[in-house]
RNA sequence: GCCCCCAUCGUCUAGGGGACUAGGACGCAGCCCUUUCAAGGCUAAAACGGGGGUUCGAAUCCCCCUGGGGGCACCA
């Protein structure tokens, strides 16, 4: 059991080369969720010692990624800290200060061997079919002999001396007990000639240094884990908690995705990448709460979690350490359910870029009006104004097909448009309770359905055979103009007549079907 | 090839020896509500991978097999 009265700090420790994703996202939410619950702190530390595999701009991302989402970090790059620099770079020089103590003390050696050589050995041992792994040639020259070349300016690396007999016994929080046979275990690198750490060095020394109580990553760590506890053993430093979590696979459950895959996504309105989901139309409390439930689940029928209710409710117990199956539906399930939470002023303010970034200009008062009319209808903020971009037009154009009336022809429909705009004439007031029961009226007089009395109103007045409900969107729209858009449909059914005038009539109804 | 991890409906999961005729959610199908589309309500179909043990009793504990996943760099 974890003890969840001990502060924590937890951190995030992403390398700087590529995108935020989900699985990425998941990890840090679950260790900045542990850090609020125990009044903890959550730390933010960027893994950028590989100086090749630098992307220009992800660290931002990263950051600007889990400030959407929420996850804010106490200490970090940006704001740093007591236990900073934050950025691995930044920290060449602590790494070479204890791994010379490794030297020193016996439980590293260092290595001459060219990357060719090396390479070279590799390919002679898959040839024999043997795991890959460092032959020990650096090993066993003298200590003396070794420090005298370094200091000759000689290029090196620095290997971890792995014990050669018995066996490490690790603890995963969520498996147990792992244990492996030293022998399996390799001769790491932990210096690179460039002088930089890698990271089986430089996350155990800053993970010590940072006072990281637990230590929360992807199962990708899981084969190098034992490694990781041999460091601190022969450091003599006491070990955090591990926590490795499952990783995520495609939808179809078989494997990670691919770049191709992940790419490929996008067609369908999905990504995995953290920077895509807000121009799809997702609000980050569903991100978050989806993603939350991939892997954790806190009871056998609780599912709408808030960022607070996470805080209070999640515990490292309850992670399930089996692979997830990324599940998209599930994901604009959980939208739907936080748009719909979302307090009206709110949804307003979230959805008024969509509108913007489609050329609309949005009344705010208007657009809070609507809202009540949307927010059912909508499965992402995106989908808004395809919805609703009518109430924001000057004139909506109907199809003249779309005008004409299921079960009647066009002279029939035309017939039709001009008794209602004869009873919206008359109408004492635009407002949906006045008008509703005047139409109600009007229908069962007509001996013709709503269905198809509605349906004409629907297209006439709103463009679309899919919309709001019409009466409270007549209202919005107001008098003035829902006369004038019904002129206009009897304008285009009059059209209509005239074109298929003289031979062929009725084609009109069979096209409507 | 070697090492490690995992295993309940299609998917996410509850379950940690008897409360299991295995519960919930998404999706799917049907029905209800309904002016469209949603939302909502109800109903249905749908799972303990296989084989051995342990036990009076196993989805639950152990072993083997199978399947899936991850890893084997001077990357993280």
């Amino acid at each position: 059991m974890n003890d969840y009265s001990k502060p924590a700090r937890t951190r995030f420790a992403p390398s700087p080369t590529g995108h935020l994703h989900l699985g990425g996202a998941r990890t840090a939410l679950y260790a900045y969720l542990l850090a609020r619950k125990t009044r903890g702190q959550f730390l933010l530390r960027i893994e950028d010692t590989d100086r090749k595999r630098l992307v220009p701009g992800a660290e931002e991302e990263i950051m600007q990624g889990l400030r959407w989402l929420g996850i804010q970090w106490d200490e970090g790059p940006d704001i740093g800290g007591p236990y900073g620099p934050y950025r691995q770079s930044e920290r060449k020089e602590i790494y070479q200060r204890y791994a010379r103590q490794l030297v020193e003390q016996g439980h590293a050696y260092y290595c001459f061997c060219s990357p060719q050589r090396l390479e070279a050995m590799r390919q002679e041992q898959q040839r024999r079919k043997e795991p890959p792994h460092y032959d020990g040639t650096c090993r066993r020259l003298d200590p003396v002999a070794a420090e005298r070349r370094v200091a000759a300016g000689e290029p090196h690396v620095i290997r971890f001396k792995t014990p050669k007999e018995g066996v490490t016994t690790v603890r995963d929080f969520l498996r147990g007990d792992i244990t492996v046979e030293n022998r399996t275990i390799d001769d790491y690198i932990l210096v690179k000639s460039d002088g930089y750490a890698v990271y089986h060095l430089a996350v155990v020394v800053d993970d010590h240094l940072m006072k990281i109580t637990h230590v929360i990553r992807g199962s990708e760590w899981l084969p190098t884990f034992p490694l990781h506890g041999l460091i601190y053993r022969a450091f003599g430093w006491e070990e955090p908690t591990w926590v490795h979590l499952s990783v995520f696979l495609k939808p179809s459950g078989k494997g990670k995705m691919s770049k191709r895959e992940a790419a490929d996504l996008m067609k369908d309105g999905y990504s995995i990448f953290i920077k895509d989901l807000r121009g799809l139309g997702y609000l980050p409390e569903a991100v978050v709460n989806w993603i939350a439930l991939m892997g954790w689940s806190y009871d056998d029928h609780t599912e709408f979690f808030t960022m607070q209710d996470l805080i209070e409710k999640f515990s490292l117990e309850r992670l399930n350490p089996a692979p997830a199956a990324i599940n998209f539906s599930k994901f604009d399930h959980f939208n739907g359910l936080h748009i719909r939470a979302l307090p009206p002023e709110e949804l307003a303010r979230r959805v008024k870029p969509f509108f913007l970034e489609r050329g609309y200009q949005v009344d705010d008062q208007r657009l809070l009006r609507i809202i009540p009319l949307i927010r059912e209808r909508i499965g992402g903020l995106d989908e808004a104004p395809d919805m609703a971009g009518f109430f924001f037009k000057e004139d909506v154009v109907p199809a003249p097909e779309d005008l004409v009336v299921k079960g009647l022809n066009v002279a029939e429909s035309l017939d039709l448009a001009r008794r209602v705009r004869k009873v919206l004439e008359d109408l004492p007031d635009i407002r949906a309770e006045v008008a509703e029961p005047f139409m109600r009226e009007f229908v069962a007089q007509s001996g013709l359905t709503a269905g198809q009395v509605f349906g004409l109103m629907r297209v006439a007045i709103t463009g679309q055979k899919v919309s709001p409900p019409l009466f409270e969107s007549m209202e919005v729209i107001g008098r003035e103009k829902v006369l004038q858009r019904m002129e206009q449909a009897i304008h285009l059914l009059e059209g209509l007549l005239q074109s298929e005038e003289p031979p062929s009539k009725s084609l009109d109804t069979t096209l409507e079907s």
